[in-house]
DNA sequence: GATGAATGAGGATTCATTCAT
DNA sequence: CATGAATGAATCCTCATTCAT
């Protein structure tokens, strides 16, 4: 995090008209995230957004042209090349499938799950409906790129006989299932506490072994 | 105009309405819930519930003294009694715990996942921050009596050396966790369709293999 | 004028909450007339127009969508079927073409120029560029039909060989500019006082004196 | 961008913008003028004016204190002196009056209503509610030295046997009203199209026509 | 009980004006 | 002098809530 984010001024920032015209947009979107998350895109008023920012209402919409486009803004200002190096990164991973599997998940958890990143996955399973736009943006941006990366994974999982025949276009969802569940859980308040990562690794321990070559569960008996 | 605008009544309209009058509440539960979740508490307008009841503005703060009472209203209409007989049913169950699982994920679907309930649990996780009351609600109706009994049958599976060691805690949320997630990705515009009874058969299979007592999986090399 | 026009309500109209659905449009159609041509369309607030009209400011928004639809309904409300019945007087006109130049003339003065209705041309001269569409339907409403009007008592002089030869499509300037002047003149504070129907009567003698057939005037002597 | 932007300006754009300044102020009003007349002194933001004349809103400020205060400027600016020298040239006139007539018409034309000036006038009849002052100024600039002007026009023509009587407070309005008349006129957008010059040449010719000696027209039959 | 007209507090947005650079 | 980022008062408009009928 840049240290502009910072909520408590230093002393320099001792003048009401100070020009920072570089750093406002940044500050007006990490104060626009935290708020949309907390309360709800409705429920935040854009004044709020301007003040935790540190400027006036009339400031914000020098910056964006309104509280809708923030909204847009925020979700793509927080995504922008995301999944851009992540893929590098396994094109040129040596281990086994599952460590594979383990980096990714705690990757995800990381870079994305600890951070303001996963106040944007709230923020899109919340306010989608209202916009369609940035719904697709992430579907794009986020959802897409994870789902392939993940398909890969497991595909090669499956190639290399570590992992057993699986219909991989499921498969996919039970990594995706406990990441995108535990962003959700931990944003929500009033849910019991789960420590991330044990979570996390709890998780990925149960699903690498039910995705590994080994002698298939007691099957249904009726149904 | 439909008849019930007009000042004297014809005898229909006067039956229709008099024959409806006890089911008033719960159609205006029933139009919430649909617009809550589809729009937002926010978005929604109280007047639209009232439309989509079939009745007025007025008629609905007749039943529901404010937004925020129906929307308490709402979630706990849906809720009230949903674990009353479920837990029953698992006292007398004799199959194997992976059948109990199976049978649990597949009644979850069909009983909240499928119904309007499902809508609870979306309108809980994007709205519980405005209402404390609700999220705790939900939580002592939803969550704890759910954990109670995922958490009694994973015991019964260990207890039976059907499942393998495990950290009980933890292991509930993966049978938690594709349940919530199905529910918010199903009610998330945008996102890629996924057909739930395969989800939910897929998630059961893979996580199942997990619990059970097998060799373990690739440990993990290092980190 | 319709007794619904007053300001000052009657003791009739002593409870708040007094449903009057029929009469609001109205009233509301008449203050914002009256505010629009004496501050001009953006100085006048909405608030000032419902409360001229003894409603609140939601009540406005009840009936009409936004402020330039108000505007738009005012200039409409007052203007239709302005000249309906008008032109039929005049097919039934047996007197001289002077006469009817000169009823035609006093009757804008008392039918337009002399009610609220001259507003409207002052507001539309003075809004024009800011909704096209109002002056689009004030020159259908007015501005063509009125010279459709004109254009036949011309030429009915002309043909009944009481007026000389004349270029009817400018002659035709020669009644509209003075009624379009006076209505201007007596709704723009600040200019010298002028009797209206002084100025009418003196302007119909001098144009009806350089219509007639005469002996034309000191030419022209060079250019 | 223009090199004007740059931090470190080009010996050019230094010499142009030095080359300017003392042409500010005028810039500034002519670009003031044509958008309060096409747009109305509220619907025109300072920030446009300020672009129009290729300075920076902050510029304007500087010579202008406020947007009233431009306001005001613009009319002075515009109409200091109009009528100055023009009185002095009716002084040695020499040929009929009629032709003074004709002469003050087309210079109306020629010097005002075909130039920017025009727009004052439009101005002033739109504006002058919210700006007394500035309708006191026309008045005193334009107005009354222009009926004064008139006026001794008609008495020389009355004078000199070439008019009949007149009531010359109100003869003064046939030469004024189709001359202000025609500048609403083109200045209001959706109106008929209008030639400005034939339209002075036939007004001109039917009024002195009805101010000239000759046999009365058609008396009023009744009324 | 039911209705829907009326209300007015609340919030997004605009834009004249200021002032540090 | 000139700039343009920053400000915040002013205003349109929405919508939960009230209440006379």
């Amino acid at each position: 995090m840049s240290p502009a984010v910072t909520h408590t001024p230093s002393d320099e920032s001792r003048h009401k008209r100070e020009r920072r015209k570089e750093a406002r947009p940044g500050e007006l979107l990490v104060a626009a995230l935290d708020l949309f998350v907390e309360k709800g895109f409705a429920a935040t008023r854009v004044e709020e957004v301007a003040q935790r920012a540190g400027v006036s209402k009339g400031t914000l919409f020098l910056y964006f042209p309104s509280k809708v486009e923030l909204f847009k803004a925020v979700v793509q200002h927080h995504l922008s090349g995301l999944f851009r190096e992540w893929n590098a990164e396994f094109d040129t991973f040596t281990g086994s499938t599952a460590d594979m599997v383990r980096y990714c998940m705690n990757q995800w958890w990381e870079r994305v799950g600890a951070t303001q990143v996963s106040g944007i996955t709230k923020l899109v399973m919340t306010e989608a409906h209202q916009f369609p736009e940035v719904a697709h943006f992430y579907r794009e941006e986020v959802i897409e790129p994870g789902n392939a990366l993940i398909r890969r994974i497991l595909q090669r999982g499956v190639d290399r006989g570590e992992f057993r025949e699986l219909d991989i276009g499921y498969a996919i969802y039970s990594i995706i299932a406990p990441m995108i569940f535990i962003i959700m859980w931990k944003t929500t308040s009033g849910m019991p506490n789960v420590d991330p990562s044990a979570f996390v690794a709890s998780q990925a321990d149960i699903i690498l072994r039910g995705l590994q070559a080994c002698p298939p569960p007691t099957p249904p008996s009726h149904t």
